[in-house]
DNA sequence: AATGAATGAGAGTTCATTCAT
DNA sequence: TATGAATGAACTCTCATTCAT
């Protein structure tokens, strides 16, 4: 027999496809429309399932939303660690993970910009096992990002005047702040005759010459 | 007779006071707690009086809200204009104004933590007049900053490289969200044992970088 | 001195043209919305008086209402009165009362909708004087109109077989059913292509059939 | 087995008999205390459901009232229909029908005051499909009455000087006032002496003569 | 006499969660 | 496992009435 138990398989493969559906739909509609304006009657209506069902599933609305972010978390996380594994200079390490954050991002506008609003409420109040997940692999792939500047200060290609931890929070909040953007500013951009894409592609440009050591840098100021 | 109807000038600056304490309760709350999590009948409680008053200052609870974004929209840009006028260079007047925002909302936390989550989600409906002031304001301190980063072209103390605008919103948002530090990475500074008020002060080196005019930079790449 | 306090005199004059300055403002607003739909607000509003004022005038919102009914019943009273004592046959005084009543429930279309629809359900519980009154003036106008149909079953022009005070009861309601006319036989009419004006007019031709004393009729069925 | 999901029958049988619980104790109340003075609170603890659930049977507090009037008008329609086709002459038919009509409103009582004095209010601004059904079947009800009017000038039963379809519409709107009778006019027969149900049995007396032909009628005025 | 700010009970409605089936 | 009817507390907002000025 090559498998134990087939039928359990099945069972739980189901489940997990199941548990995918709903977190799947959910994220649609918080995306769309903020978690606080969805019911879980919309959730489950949007997957076809009985509401009921999805308390099976999930403990109560909040873990929810916590499991759609881990979800998420762990996706970035697995391409923070394909940066830090490449052989490059740390500032390239550091750049290609500024930008596949950003570009992932831009690929998911909507989750970060309900993530953005929702999630420090939710989180303030969390005992939840998958907030708590979500957190660790945040402050894993700052490290990640920290390691990054860091051997970048080493190989000559990262100023040195600045702690590699606090630069990698910089980055990586600069970089998200780009997504939701204030509509007032929006507009002033609208108004200033500029596209969104452009000023999405001209931010690497000006951030950039925050990170890259610069020839006149006076190296004695090191932290 | 020194004031003419004394006693109607004595009500009405009772009325802005009561006003005022409405705001004051209700911004208190919505920042501890979020809007959607606060109920007018806490606000009412708040500032000890019965929750029909309120709907006597505010038509809604949303006019509330703006009604406090704006309070704070005004403050700020008195500080913008204020900026503008001094007797400085444009990277000079730039750089206040990112201070003087800065600092703004380091006093006001909360204001902004609650206002970066909210604001949109509202605004995005909103038919208020207060909510199309706050916008307006927002605009206005945007030219003022890009007008400062324009002079700065000019006087070369500013890269010349980026649009002016762009830069503008780019300086906004980002020192924006300084404030509204997602709490994963409030936990990896504090591990790294960097304390808030530093990972702060240093941001400003940080940023200060991303304008600067560098001695080496390409002069033909205008734009 | 020809009048005794004359500025006591004046300052009621005022009072009483106050007070029917709140009734037509009343009976305007009850009139288009509705009893229920109309908060004392905007009754205040419409007489350019503060709301508080309104109490000082009427001890509620029902008694107001009844006030305003008090009013309409004395105008129809003396109209009645006046139908009475004319020099006529039974029959025709009869006529000229459901001509009149019928009249001024034509010019006074909204109050009656309303006064139908309201009245019953505030008489239930009214411990009003004026809602007494009302109906007090209601039965006298029934044993005025009860009167000219003896007075014509007596001079031959009105059907003996019917007790004059139900006749005059069915006149009266049925007079006043022509003017709350259900939205759905006014459509019922509409798409039969009948004004209201002239299903109006045939009504009195229909009714009238009902009171005539027929020339076949059998006299000694006598009620 | 003889039923296909006896399971799923029964939780159908079960759901229409809570539905018109919820009908019946909504009835009850709007009739004694008059819609706008009942509380959808009122309503679930008559029922002894919670406030909740009456919206999982209905949209909201109107479609509410509508679907009790609906009930009533498909008993009504019923009735019409089957005097519509008994064999008989025009008069019959139409006498029937005020019969029908009539003792039905006799027995539904509570319910015709309300009606009369909510529908029309309600009617004005509703977009339900309900009360859309309601007014259609009224209409109907309008026209059998108006067939079996013109049936009666056809076979001479009938008097022919007025238009069979507004005489449809009197004969309705005069029966229905009888049932909501003011409390003035009860007053004064019950002075008079006059028991209610002596009342309601001459006014068919009294109706007749409005719509039988006369011996002596002019039938060159015909509609 | 007139004001209008303040009240607070109560309205209709929504919704996360539970639980019998 | 899946259901969905039922819950009931909580929500925003309204309004007749009162009362200090």
């Amino acid at each position: 027999m090559v498998k134990l138990m087939p039928t359990a398989d099945r069972k739980e493969r189901e489940k997990v496809q199941r548990r995918n559906a709903i977190l799947d739909a959910a994220e649609k509609l918080f995306f769309s429309k903020g978690y606080d304006n969805v019911s879980m009657d919309e959730i489950a209506k949007e997957v076809e399932l009985a509401k009921g069902t999805l308390y099976l599933y999930f403990k109560n609305k909040d873990s929810l939303f916590f499991a759609i972010a881990l979800r998420r978390a762990r996706s970035v996380h697995e391409m923070m660690v394909e940066c830090a594994e490449s052989r490059a200079t740390g500032r390239e390490k550091s750049r290609k993970m500024g930008e596949c954050l950003f570009e992932f991002a831009r690929q998911n506008q909507d989750y970060y910009r309900m993530a953005c609003t929702v999630a420090p409420a939710l989180l303030r109040k969390a005992d939840d096992d998958d907030a708590k997940e979500v957190m660790d692999l945040m402050v894993k792939d700052l490290h990640l990002h920290c390691d990054a500047l860091r051997d970048g200060m080493e190989d000559g290609t990262v100023r040195r005047d600045l702690n590699p931890l606090e630069m990698a929070v910089y980055l990586n909040i600069t970089s998200m702040s780009i997504i939701c953007l204030d509509p007032a500013w929006k507009k002033g951009l609208q108004e200033g005759g500029i596209s969104y894409s452009r000023f999405v592609k001209d931010f690497l440009l000006f951030i950039g010459n925050a990170v890259d050591k610069r020839p006149d840098e006076d190296e004695a100021n090191m932290t």
